[in-house]
DNA sequence: CCTGTCCTTGACAGCCGTGTCAAAGTTGAC
DNA sequence: GTCAACTTTGACACGGCTGTCAAGGACAGG
């Protein structure tokens, strides 16, 4: 029953990631993490030392794995199209798999009141998406109704509404006509 | 000690009101509620039977003046003013004051995992905001580039991803960029 | 004045969550 | 084989939150 570490970290981080995403960083207690890991709150504690330190590994685990998928929906040389690639990752995100919710607006929702050190972690990942949107933004040129500063500013608050919109209605289509709604503003159809 | 009703039921609900909107409903306790009011727990369950009585009135009365402002803002002649004053009040619902955040964002983001009554009341403030918009968006016509329906859950979806964006920043000036953005997209000025 | 009704207050039991720790077991190196 | 280092496990003390309740005070109507 014990010498060498009997557990998957990464199994850990998962399953973290599960519960984080469905109820946010406060509403989650180890004793939660414990049951959903299968793993003893203390051996948690050993290995982690508290939510906290959980919580940064599973986010830091978390924000990778996004910014890489973002940035690979918007290599796509049609800006137009990497820009509806990228917003259809963002939603089957919050709702594909068992776990339904967008990890980071549920943390962003708690603000600082929650956590200063969580809401530092997502400020972070949303200055790197922005900072995405914009290359793409750019490279879009005209094509894109606004600047690329402002065109990725808009990017990203229409996300994290998407998000919310989730959590309200849980409708993925309603979410998709949104977003056609939303390309088709900010890469208006030329009439050729 | 005792005999009438000490406290101020409004007074009560304004500071309930507060924390709901800086915590969400999840992270408020009634001993929360106690201290912010100055009326003991006891009389609190006494008067309103537990948190969900509590939130709900504090719901309702927020919800009337909200969507009456809402209404109010969208009245004007000029469709593209009024969805900029609609804006406005909405940035400043959630940065004036001495409490910061959106009741409604907050709360949807806590999803049906933390209420589903909690939930389903914020459906419906959200629902009669988008009604408005899409009155307001039908009477602007070929002023705005979306459909009256599209418009109007579009405009939702961005003020949900403002809040979120409040939270995260904490910047009102940051919003109001957006803001100006997000109406030039929708309205764009005509080359006359 | 008296009585029933209502409100307040402090206390209680029960549950949950945290963080720590000692006991006990396992492993790998020497 | 021995030993040190490490992990697991259950237990503990502590504090917060909930919902309830009995005791007691205050008010209004008769």
């Amino acid at each position: 029953m014990a010498g060498r570490r009997q557990f998957d970290e990464e199994a850990v981080l998962g399953a973290a990631e599960g519960l984080f995403r469905a109820q946010g960083y406060g509403a989650t207690s180890m004793l939660d993490l414990a049951r959903a890991s299968g793993v003893q709150r203390g051996s948690l504690y050993h290995a982690f030392g508290d939510k906290e330190q959980v919580f940064l590994r599973t986010f830091a685990r978390y924000r990778a794995r996004f910014l890489e998928a973002a940035a690979a929906a918007l290599a796509d040389p049609d800006p137009r199209a990497g820009l509806a690639a990228f917003l259809d990752i963002a939603i089957a995100n919050m709702t594909a798999g068992p776990v339904r919710g967008c990890l980071s607006t549920r943390l962003a929702s708690e603000g600082r009141q929650g956590n200063a050190r969580v809401c530092d972690e997502v400020r972070v990942l949303l200055d790197g998406l922005e900072q995405l949107l914009e290359e793409a933004a750019a490279r879009a040129g005209a094509a894109c109704a606004l600047p690329p500063a402002e065109a990725a500013r808009l990017v990203v608050t229409f996300t994290r509404g998407l998000a919310v919109m989730e959590r309200v209605h849980g409708d993925a289509e309603r979410l998709r006509e949104s977003v056609a709604s939303f390309v088709a503003l900010l890469f208006p159809r030329r009439p050729s």
